[in-house]
DNA sequence: ATAACTGTATTAACAATATTAGTACAGTTA
DNA sequence: TAACTGTACTAATATTGTTAATACAGTTAT
């Protein structure tokens, strides 16, 4: 299901979250579909369990997951994220980059190509 | 002429990299102007030469910056910069952001807004 | 040539953090 | 009750960011 990479300077549990984050944003994982409980990943990656939590506790506080206990982690609807601040904040990360890339040479077809490479990723498979 | 956050989870010298690169992308440091040197700038700072340092190193090696011993550190021309792949690991990182925030709402007419406000930064003081 | 700047390198020490390990407790389900 | 879930806590270790002190090398002006 995942692929890490130990040896990066980028934490295991950041790269847990990159890609969970990942999986959900291109509807890979469905809304209140269920995710391998802490223990189950944590010896299928041969990483510690708490390790596996923190990323899981991560995507909660970031509104992607929600968890029951005794029960599991669950992929967040929507609607049910706390849309507000968030967006305005990727913007601004997005502009930054975008600006830097603009130094680079980029252009304004160069970002329509991109918008609709990911457009199609998020929403390919949602008829 | 900067303003840094010494309680960030974010290093000291990767918040100089980005202030200082944003200075540069935006015109406000021109190609072969001069740095402020390693020890001026870290006693004005208050934070240890390595510091300073390591953040010049860290910008000469993605190019915005070349280093002449016994002179200083100086933005590079944009024409001399590894523009090559540098572009296209900025595209990944502007699509990833972008599939995040088209999940979280995000339009083609934000985007617009969004590249246009960029290119006033960036080329705004051109002319 | 000397003085006073520049960048660069190296070593040691400290603090913060990521990760592992082990254990324990609490809720759910059959 | 048994076996699964999440959660909390403490301790030990490794890595990394930061400081500190020192030294060396190139540049520039006097």
């Amino acid at each position: 299901m995942f692929q890490l990479d130990v040896r990066s300077r980028k934490p295991i549990y950041e790269q847990l979250v990159d890609k969970i984050k990942e999986l959900i944003i291109n509807r890979i994982l469905k809304p209140d579909e269920q995710l391998p409980s802490v223990r189950m990943l944590s010896s299928q990656l041969t990483v510690n369990p708490n390790t596996i939590q923190r990323a899981y506790r991560e995507l909660e506080s970031q509104g992607y997951l929600y968890s029951i206990k005794g029960k599991g982690n669950f992929v967040s609807a929507i609607e049910s994220m706390p849309n507000d601040n968030k967006l305005g904040e990727l913007k601004t990360d997005i502009q930054k980059l975008i600006a830097e890339a603009i130094y680079l040479g980029l252009t304004k077809e160069d970002l329509f190509v991109l918008f609709d490479q990911a457009h199609q990723q998020t929403k390919g498979d949602k008829h």
